[in-house]
DNA sequence: ATTAGGG
DNA sequence: CCCTAAT
């Protein structure tokens, strides 16, 4: 057997090494050593050669170095390391039971089987990671992302056909109706998953009752599963079993929640084929209803923009390390393109690291990655889905709350984004914290000094971190809509008064240094869509009409004073226009007349609108 | 790097 | 909010 070492290394170099068998384990040098903490897994093949660890093995040491009495079974490979690579068969099987417990994904999943929120995946996924465990066993090795019961089917044909026994169940000759037809026979419920494989295995389970079900043998006889195919050596089982994985893996590589049954599914089948293996025995019950809820995902594939934004974050963001990577790949043809996996943040040593999953040429390769964020929250999905599975989630929900506590705002941004942070945006973090105490007194001196009583809606003493989506079109796209609070609309209509629109920058600087979130351009979009509602609402409509649109209800005096610093913008920039930006800078300095202007201003206009206007300030 | 605008 | 063109 071999053994697993540990080489010391940057945790970039131990994602680039994907060694093959053929090249030689290469060490990464320390000098790109960010992080001394990580370290890098290495198997001693039998051969001697030195072969990277799967992920579940690197899993397997963390938890051995965190509980010294753990046995130090399992983790050699089961067979070789280039079929386990090349499978993403990652053997071993010990350290998600925490996670399959916390996260109870039988409940999980059984209620994800019908209903999958969107929004379940990326939460999911970040629970997965977040609960510290590696394990991405199922990476998508062969290219095309394509239905699972296409891979199934691909699997099966390989495998020994025992369709001719008689007198006993063969699953292996019923066609998917058919299947389904067992399936309601055995579970009394129908099931919408297609995946031939899984179906057989799941009613093999059930009439077995057991869990133990070969993914190559669907033969059942006298309630017992014939399992033909174990001598033709685990190797063979475990290239089906990486197959069907694989499916799983690339089918639904954006879902978290299908991290989590996937690696447990993993593990079960993995299980399997090593000597039995009780550790697992938790995974089990688990596993089919992962499985269902995988399945039936599986119907879905990824989002055309999802796709794309993943790719494309791919190249964009990790081009360099992506190459890298490649380069151990040599000898086998790159696919045309490269699938990514969604990241995930992993904890490591207690230490956060975004990883991504990559497959290069049919290796999964776990790849450190920074998302550029520059604002950090997690995605809405995530509430969300603790809303769906408020009990079923423990992990989940516990993360969450951890992370995302209202008052535990810094620390989200902290420890999810500590590396973020760090290497995209290092002054972020203190801003943030800033930015956060103040946002929490700020509204109310605010709204006292404007005489408003203004209860803010977006609830922005709440932190909000935003998560960056890589785009098609470079950068980031799309992070939480983070809701304007009234004090910052407040600081934004100030800054406007004070430094003049179109200085967003100078205004971003000083009157937003705390919101750090909040970029210059946020401010200009920003004022311009309030002026398009201080304009848009009809001022001669006194009451509060201004609760047309329940979504922002800014109040109206704010309106008003955006309206009229506009017009004073309006006068102060036209008349002036041969001067240009000089005059506009002079009339900036300070706008002490502001409310002059705005009376004359409001005398000119000589509209009805003006008239309250007037009263107002 | 900022701004202005369109989407 | 995002993206881009124009400064």
């Amino acid at each position: 057997m071999e053994k697993v070492v540990e080489v010391e290394g940057s945790d970039e170099g131990k994602f680039e090494e994907t060694g093959l068998e053929t090249s030689n384990f290469v060490l990464s040098s320390p000098k790109n050593v960010t992080d001394p903490v990580v370290y890098k897994l290495v198997r001693v093949d039998g051969n001697g050669r030195l072969v990277p660890a799967t992920d579940d093995e690197l899993m397997e040491v963390e938890g051995l170095l965190e509980n010294e009495k753990r046995e130090t079974h399992i983790v050699a490979d089961t067979g070789q390391a280039l079929g386990c690579i090349s499978n993403e068969v990652s053997p071993s099987g010990m350290p998600q039971l925490e996670s399959s417990e916390e996260a109870d994904p039988e409940k999980l999943s059984a209620y994800l089987e019908e209903t999958v929120p969107s929004g379940a995946k990326s939460s999911s996924d970040d629970h997965v990671t977040q609960s510290g465990r590696v394990g991405e066993c199922l990476k998508p090795l062969d290219g095309p992302l394509e239905g699972g019961s296409s891979t199934s089917t691909g699997f099966i044909s390989s495998k020994p056909d025992f369709s001719k026994l008689k007198g006993e169940i063969c699953l292996d000759n019923l066609s998917i109706k058919e299947l389904h037809e067992v399936f309601k026979a055995t579970f009394g419920r129908d099931t919408t998953v297609k995946d031939k494989l899984w179906l057989k295995r799941r009613i093999a389970m059930g009439l077995t009752n057991s869990c133990d079900v070969s993914t190559t043998t669907f033969v059942i006889k006298d309630n017992k599963l014939v399992k033909k195919d174990n001598e033709d050596g685990f190797n063979n089982v475990n290239l089906g079993a990486g197959k069907e994985h694989l499916a799983v893996a690339v089918e639904y590589n954006e879902d978290l929640l299908n991290n989590l049954s996937s690696q447990i599914d993993e593990h079960q089948t993995t299980s399997e084929v090593r000597l039995g293996n009780d550790v697992v025995e938790n995974n089990f019950a688990s596993e089919d209803l992962a499985a269902d809820q995988r399945a039936a995902k599986r119907v879905r594939k990824p989002t055309k923009r999802y796709i794309e934004e993943l790719s494309e974050a791919e190249s964009k963001e990790y081009g360099g390390r992506s190459i890298a990577s490649t380069k151990n790949i040599g000898f086998r043809p790159l696919p045309s393109k490269a699938h990514t996996r969604p990241a995930r943040n992993v904890s490591l040593e207690g230490r956060t690291v975004i990883t991504r999953l990559d497959s290069l040429g049919g290796f999964g390769i776990q790849v450190p990655c920074v998302y550029r964020i520059r604002r950090s929250r997690p995605r809405k999905n995530v509430t969300a889905l603790l809303k769906f599975h408020p009990s079923g989630m423990g992990m989940t929900a516990t993360f969450i709350k951890k992370g995302f506590d209202v008052h535990g705002s810094q620390m989200d941004n902290g420890s999810m984004n500590k590396v973020l942070e760090a290497k995209s945006t290092p002054e972020q973090a203190p801003e943030q914290f800033v930015a956060e105490s103040k946002k929490e007194t700020t509204p109310t001196d605010m709204g006292q000094n404007m005489g408003l009583k203004y209860v803010d809606p977006s609830g922005d003493t709440s932190d909000d971190n935003v998560v960056t989506v890589p785009t098609a079109k470079g950068g980031i796209r799309r992070k939480h809509h983070r809701a304007w609070t009234l004090s910052e609309v407040m600081k934004l209509v100030e800054g406007v008064s004070k430094y003049g629109a179109g200085r967003w920058s100078e205004i971003k600087r000083l009157a937003f240094a705390s919101y750090s979130y909040r970029t210059s351009v946020d401010l200009k979009d920003k004022w311009r869509n309030l002026l398009k509602a201080s304009f848009a609402q009809t001022p001669t409509e006194k009451g509060g009409n201004s609760r047309k649109h329940p979504s922002m209800p800014i109040p109206a005096p704010i309106l008003l004073r955006v309206r009229e610093l506009a017009e004073m913008q309006a006068q102060a920039s036209l008349p002036n226009l041969s001067t240009g930006k000089l005059s506009a800078c002079g009339g900036r300095s300070e706008w002490p007349f502001k409310y002059k202007l705005g009376t004359c201003e409001l005398t000119c206009s000589a509209d009805c609108q003006s008239s309250r206007f007037q009263m107002l300030w």
